[in-house]
RNA sequence: GUCCUCGUAGCUCAGUCGGAUAGAGCACAGGAUUCCUAAUCCUGGGGUCGCAGGUUCGAAUCCUGCCGGGGACACCA
């Protein structure tokens, strides 16, 4: 567009827009561009002012241009404003401030909005993008050395909540687990297994320091009885062990499974470390492939200060990770002549790389924080910069009963599992609770809040702004009869006039441009806290109704404002109804 | 010693690619009896955004240095 051709914003008919926080973007954008200013364009934000007398909406645009194109920002947002209030979106638009210009949207907007959010997947498809990518995302992988604990459960639910928002911002999503089947704790779990099985077969045990104390091996040992008999007994370990190790193994994952699918949680993929080790040999490959590229060296690293007792100083087999931003070069291979797990990952990484994805995330655990540098490293190294790896740290999950701390032991297998905090409190509380919380922040998880089913327990606050919705519906039918409820759509939401029932139309409109950001910066709390924001406005909106009866969903005396209310409803429980699913917690119809 | 991460109201936490008078819940004080669920809502007090500099029209947000909590620091996974 000319600096001549000035004239037109796209301003669509009222009937056809959307997505109205975009288009008030786009239109403030046509109308700088139209001014011969493109610096700063994609820094343009249309936002809810912080203070609503401010109006529905403010924008930016006039500062973040001002400074590039050398010209007073207040006047810059005078002509903004001037050109927004001739659209037939926006009742009015002033300047304010530094130069933010306020907006106050029609009432044609405010119907355009709630018409849109009606129907929720459609509204939420409005999230899309028109960059799609493939993208994977890889959660959990605990090592099949016994059933998850609740330190797990935040990274799964975190990473599935994460897998779906990708999914409705429009990306490829695959959700994947690695199996770390190649390590020496396997075969721990294999001797470990191998005393249940002996067992079993009548043996009495005692299982030393070092090994699995969990009972959780007893059924392990009872199948390998069931399958091998005696037969095992007599050999040497070298020749039993892998057969063990197989089946424990394989009962682990099973059971991982199992615990992850009472939160809902399935991988599309599982990936086994071991079969990057044989028979094929493909970290070796990877390896010979850095190497190749001068990436790979023999030498010797620095002693680390102020500890390392038993530090010996040899040469090593490293990675020159501090080419791409690492601290120091990393181990390829242990002293025996072993890969390191490090060299595992790469391959594993770039197995990745190789199927195709233009991003990967991994959802970590706190502890693994030392490692993020090496591997984001190493997937710039591999892919030449052209992937991004994201590592989303999860922190600790402190358990709480009624206020006093819940101890947990790591020996004797003295744990909370997944499945039992899940028993106890139930799934939906569970997921929502990991998710109302930026996932690099501790978490206090107090069993006695969480089972609330108060004001104060979020879960239960968004549920039942749900339910109400639900409920306001159900009343409008018997004040009425069923067909109030027919063809929502049409009914008369200009009516929708109220600052309360206009502060909901604002927070649906944020829908679509939240959920995009949330899995852009990959922070899927946020979609549990705007659901909050979201429930409150209802609830709030809801009680003004006990002081002014005229401003109640439902009025008996006038059916079409109530039929325009009734959208609103609709529209709103449309929302929370994506939002929660998107978050893989449930949206109850009532509350009991 | 190095690196990562966090530090915001009495408590638990949002807000951070720089934007208006820094927000919510809990707790505390007060209030809402005929009403679609009082599982909700309203009002109020409460802050040197860890400290000190710097960058600029503007900093909780960016940079530097400190302080404090947590985590990680060859050969584990």
């Amino acid at each position: 567009m000319g600096a001549g051709g000035a004239k037109e914003a796209p301003l669509q008919d009222p009937r056809d827009v959307m997505h109205l926080v975009e288009t008030l973007k786009q239109a403030v954008a046509a109308i700088v561009e139209g001014e011969g200013l493109t610096d700063g364009l994609d820094r343009i934000a249309v936002e809810t002012p912080r203070d609503p007398t401010h109006g529905d909406f403010a924008t930016n645009a006039a500062m973040v241009l001002a400074k590039a194109a050398k010209r007073n920002p207040r006047e810059l947002g005078e002509l903004i404003a001037a050109r927004l209030a001739d659209s037939p979106l926006v009742t009015s638009a002033s300047v304010a401030g530094p130069g933010f210009v306020n907006i106050t949207i029609s009432p044609e907007a405010a119907a355009a909005v709630v018409r849109a959010a009606q129907d929720g997947a459609a509204f939420t498809a409005l999230a899309q993008t028109d960059a799609p990518q493939k993208v994977n995302v890889e959660y959990v992988s605990a090592n099949p050395t016994g059933p998850l604990h609740v330190g797990h459960a935040r990274g799964a639910v975190v990473g599935d909540a994460l897998a779906n928002i990708l999914a409705l911002r429009g990306h490829e999503v695959t959700r994947e687990y690695y199996i770390n089947d190649a390590g020496a704790q396997v075969d721990v779990l294999a001797r470990s297994a191998f005393l249940r099985y002996r067992e079993a077969l009548g043996e009495t045990i005692e299982i030393p320091s070092g090994l699995y104390p969990g009972d959780y091996l007893v059924p392990v040992g009872e199948a390998l009885a069931a399958e091998h008999g005696r037969a095992l007994l007599d050999q040497e370990e070298a020749a039993w062990l892998p057969l063990v190790r197989e089946t424990a193994i394989a009962m682990m994952m099973e059971a991982v499974r199992g615990d992850l699918a009472v939160l809902s949680i399935e991988h599309g993929t599982f990936f086994s470390e071991k079969s990057l080790q044989s028979p094929e040999d493909i970290v070796g490959k990877t390896i010979a492939r850095l190497e190749s590229e001068g990436l790979v060296y023999e030498g010797t690293l620095p002693r680390p200060k102020g500890q390392a007792e038993d530090w010996e100083d040899r040469e090593q087999t490293l990675f020159r990770s501090t080419e791409f931003g690492d601290d120091m070069d990393r181990a390829l291979k242990k002293s025996d002549g072993s890969y390191t797990y490090f060299a595992s990952d790469i391959a594993y990484h770039d197995h990745k790389i190789q199927r195709g994805y233009h991003r990967l995330i991994d959802v970590l655990g706190a502890d693994h924080g030392g490692y993020v540098k090496r591997m984001t490293a190493a997937v710039a190294a591999l892919s030449h910069r052209e992937v991004k790896l994201d590592c989303l740290l999860c922190q600790l999950v402190k358990l709480y009963r009624a206020g006093e701390p819940v101890k947990m032991s790591k020996r004797a297998g003295d744990f909370v599992t997944l499945r039992e905090v899940v028993d106890e409190v139930g799934a939906d509380p569970v997921r929502f609770m990991m998710l109302y919380r930026k996932s690099d922040a501790p978490l206090d998880f107090d069993f006695a809040k969480v089972t609330e089913q108060s004001r104060d327990n979020p879960v239960f606050y968004v549920q039942y702004a749900h339910a109400r919705c639900a409920s306001v519906k159900r009343q409008a039918v018997e004040a009425f009869d069923a067909t109030i409820l027919d063809d929502l759509a049409s009914a008369p939401l200009e009516s929708l006039a109220d600052s309360g029932e206009r502060s909901l139309v604002v927070a649906l409109a944020l829908w679509p441009q939240l959920l995009a950001s949330a899995a852009d910066v990959a922070e899927p709390h946020r979609v549990a806290f705007y659901l909050h924001e979201l429930a409150a406005a209802l609830h709030t909106q809801w009680n003004r109704g006990k002081d002014d009866v005229t401003l109640r969903f439902v009025n008996a005396e006038a059916r079409d404002l109530t039929r325009a209310r009734l959208a609103l409803v609709e529209a709103v429980q449309a929302v929370l109804r994506q939002g929660l699913s998107a978050l893989g917690v449930s949206a109850p119809n009532e509350m009991r």
